[in-house]
DNA sequence: GAATTTCTGTTGAATTTTCAACAAACGGAG
DNA sequence: CTCCGTTTGTTGAAAATTCAACAGAAATTC
């Protein structure tokens, strides 16, 4: 576990916990880590919502598949991110979604009722992690006002350029590089694919934004 | 307050929390009671982002308007329930949202760093209270995953549909009365007032659905 | 480095939404 | 009960999206 130091103490899970405590507890919590390659599925719909995923290296998309197939990306999950932890806080039986890894990536998963629940060695972090837990779920939430906030808009033009200008006042940068390929773009602003790469198109040549590919430039 | 005391009692922010502890806890929060008319603003967007309002009587709803007027409903929030806790959780400057009153209500605000943060009286309830939070922002992120399945469907009368089904599984029954009427509907839903009228009456003709107003009947 | 697969852009037709305007139905106030 | 403001339903035209199909560009594989 110890190679993973470096990416945990950025992990909001384990802020305000130290370095040396931090290993210790990774045991009692029964933390684990595994390997998956690109495209595979970390955690399946469906799947009882038990863990926490930790993103140690690479990146995972949240997905949600309806009844007739239509894939809808929720969001992308970096590393030192976590997912899964609103199902596996609320306890709920299932998760409703799936995580897949973006690119070969590095996961900690741990059982959340390790968290949420006093383990037998009453190791003193357990209120740490809550605190930890609620202050990320509150992000998270503002996470997905943001996500409503673009989509609630009526046009393929209106989605992307509310994206785009989040992205580039993330990035603090009029250029800026997106995590998404075109059609993961279309899935996450829940457009056509063939409709935003045209309007994509079409600010260009009206001279509102550059791009290569994932690389964008807001003008 | 003790005249709150039952309604209180459902909040999930005093979940586990005893009767008489309530009382007292109360005031060591500085919690204060204010009264709204229907359509008064009780957290304004740009608001500093310290409350956490609980809803005593009545209820309310979470309004974005974008910088084009056009008005989005993020929620509707009804008795015991709580809001802008994710915002003075996550400790951001002001609120992305309004909060009105959708009828006359009673609301409770309780400054959000007086349950962050211990006080002096170090009493013993903040654990809980921060457990509390943390399973009611993860509540919260599963209620905007579904919405957001909602709203990621193409066309209005899909966007209904499972609208709709969601509130018949909600409310066990296929018959069920709706929060909104049509205007605030299409303004959950993200889509044109007019076209989700006569998507209305096209099932009806079709035979899905009965209903009156906003009782709703699915066959 | 050639072949193959994946990704992106383009187009036109069909579908759907939005918009604006109006009429009917409803509900509350006096 | 009647009046009046609000809500809901209806319609047609304009605008936008989706869908399907294809071609070119880019990346990956062998």
């Amino acid at each position: 576990m110890k190679k993973y130091l470096e990416i945990l103490r950025k992990c909001p899970l384990f802020d305000q916990i130290e370095e040396e405590d931090l290993l210790r507890m990774l045991g009692c919590l029964g933390a684990r880590v595994e390997h998956f390659d690109k495209k595979y599925t970390i955690l399946a719909e469906g799947n009882p919502a038990k863990y926490i995923g930790i993103v140690l290296s690479g990146s995972a998309q949240i997905h949600q598949v309806d009844y007739y197939g239509n894939r809808s990306i929720l969001s992308e999950v970096g590393a030192a991110q976590l997912f899964g932890e609103a199902f596996a806080c609320a306890e709920i039986q299932a998760i409703p979604v799936s995580v897949i890894a973006n690119e070969p990536c590095e996961i900690m998963l741990i059982d959340c009722s390790h968290i949420l629940h006093t383990c037998s060695n009453n190791c003193g972090f357990h209120q740490q992690l809550i605190f930890n837990l609620m202050k990320d779920l509150a992000t998270k939430t503002i996470l997905f006002h943001r996500k409503i906030e673009i989509v609630a808009k009526r046009t393929t033009r209106d989605k992307l350029m509310a994206y785009l200008m989040l992205q580039a006042k993330v990035a603090g940068s009029n250029t800026f590089e997106i995590p998404f390929d075109r059609q993961e773009l279309a899935d996450y602003l829940e457009v056509d694919r063939s409709g935003l790469s045209a309007e994509i198109s079409k600010l260009r040549k009206e001279g509102i934004l550059e791009n290569r590919r994932n690389l964008f430039k807001l003008l």
